[in-house]
DNA sequence: ATAATTTTTTAGGTTAGTCTAAATTTTTAT
DNA sequence: ATAAAAATTTAGACTAACCTAAAAAATTAT
């Protein structure tokens, strides 16, 4: 069974949103910019093809088979991710269209040959890990810097890919995967930081921008 | 304005099968493997476009938007069917149905960023001029191995890359581009060829075959 | 030159994936 | 507990790209 380009992308949002439980029609609706009516004649069809569990009015969640599908779309977007950063030279925040279209591309063994050609990486530009040849996906246990409670230091390690004018502002501050941040203070008031990026001299850093960062604690 | 897949597949073939000439509706039908009606219905909207001239029953030319269209695609197909061949390992008759797929992908600069990464190829793995960024492609002036007269010494420049499984037989005669070749004898009766590649044993070759192979002639 | 054949177009229908508007179900608020 | 609001589904329509069958035009053969 043949699985379009369209329904595949429907798969993808639900994975996304499926964190916990069912996915809403409106949710999916709002993520794929289309109308709830579609949503529901979708939902239909990869309800027929074994790809979702779908009762009316009462959500959607991936199949193990929808699920499967899923990685494999995830692994692809982010190899590809990774080449044409690596390789083309493509910037973080240039990459994101792109790959969703080859993601779609088809055939035997390409994303494996691709994957080894990369040097089988872990974790796509933005820091997000890549699924192995088995669909694994290893999720690591970061925190929003945004949420921290407490002064320290920290490792840049993931950071929010959905907006190119954040990966682009990210920049501009020279953040990057792998950077040590020290958190000197938190202004309760408003939730921004006090940080020092590699050591460098201390710079405030909103709530918005800084929940957009995940970051692993050092332990000093 | 934005043209499909479909739309540039039509564009693609009207390309290859205008060596002289309008293309017929029939033509296309064939090598799109559609029907007649189907491809009078695309014609119009290719005409719409302003990518072909096309006239009730007098078939269909490319317009130099149209042209310039198939170059690109042209350029993407056998850029890409590069970096599968040289990056990914692939054998050159596994690369077509992916680079199929690969030409439609778009983004700002891909296309010249890949051929930079590739190091500027001037020919696919099949021998075929790649159309540089220009779009000018240079076309070599060679013969088809069946079809000359003359022994003496060839050198293997193009193959005919339409069937897998001729590729895999050229690969099991250990013919690749670049090769020379030694036409010893011409068998008038069939058109079957007595040829050494690379001064190593001679082997028979039949006219099918040799009509597949390009080649350019030498000084001696 | 006309008849037969082939090519091409037209007319009307299908499917995937979308839409709007209306109907129905669920959830929320009083 | 019921009314109002929100979410969801149904019904019917649209577009792209295909199809079959029939009509029309062009070509070929007698």
């Amino acid at each position: 069974m043949q699985i379009s380009k369209n329904e595949q992308d429907y798969i993808k949002s639900i994975f996304k949103l499926q964190a916990d439980g069912s996915v809403s029609t409106t949710a999916l609706s709002e993520h794929l910019h289309l109308k709830a009516a579609s949503i529901t004649d979708m939902l239909k069809k990869l309800a027929d093809k074994k790809l979702v569990s779908y009762k009316k009015y009462q959500g959607v969640t991936l199949s193990t088979k929808g699920e499967k599908l899923a990685l494999e779309l995830i692994r692809k977007h982010r190899l590809w991710e990774v080449f044409l950063v690596e390789k083309l030279n493509y910037k973080w925040d240039e990459v994101h269209a792109i790959a969703e279209q080859l993601e779609h591309v088809e055939g035997l063994d390409l994303i494996n040959r691709l994957d080894k050609f990369l040097g089988l990486p872990k974790f796509d530009p933005h820091g997000d890990p890549i699924p192995n040849e088995k669909l694994v996906l290893t999720k690591q246990n970061l925190s929003q810097l945004g949420k921290i409670t407490k002064p320290g230091k920290y490792q840049v390690s993931m950071v929010n890919q959905d907006n190119p004018s954040f990966l682009q502002y990210l920049t501009k501050l020279s953040i990057k995967i792998g950077d040590i941040i020290k958190l000197h203070e938190l202004i309760t008031f408003d939730g921004s930081l006090n940080i020092s990026i590699n050591n460098s001299t201390s710079i405030f850093m909103s709530n918005t921008v800084a929940n957009g960062i995940y970051v692993y604690k050092l332990n000093n």
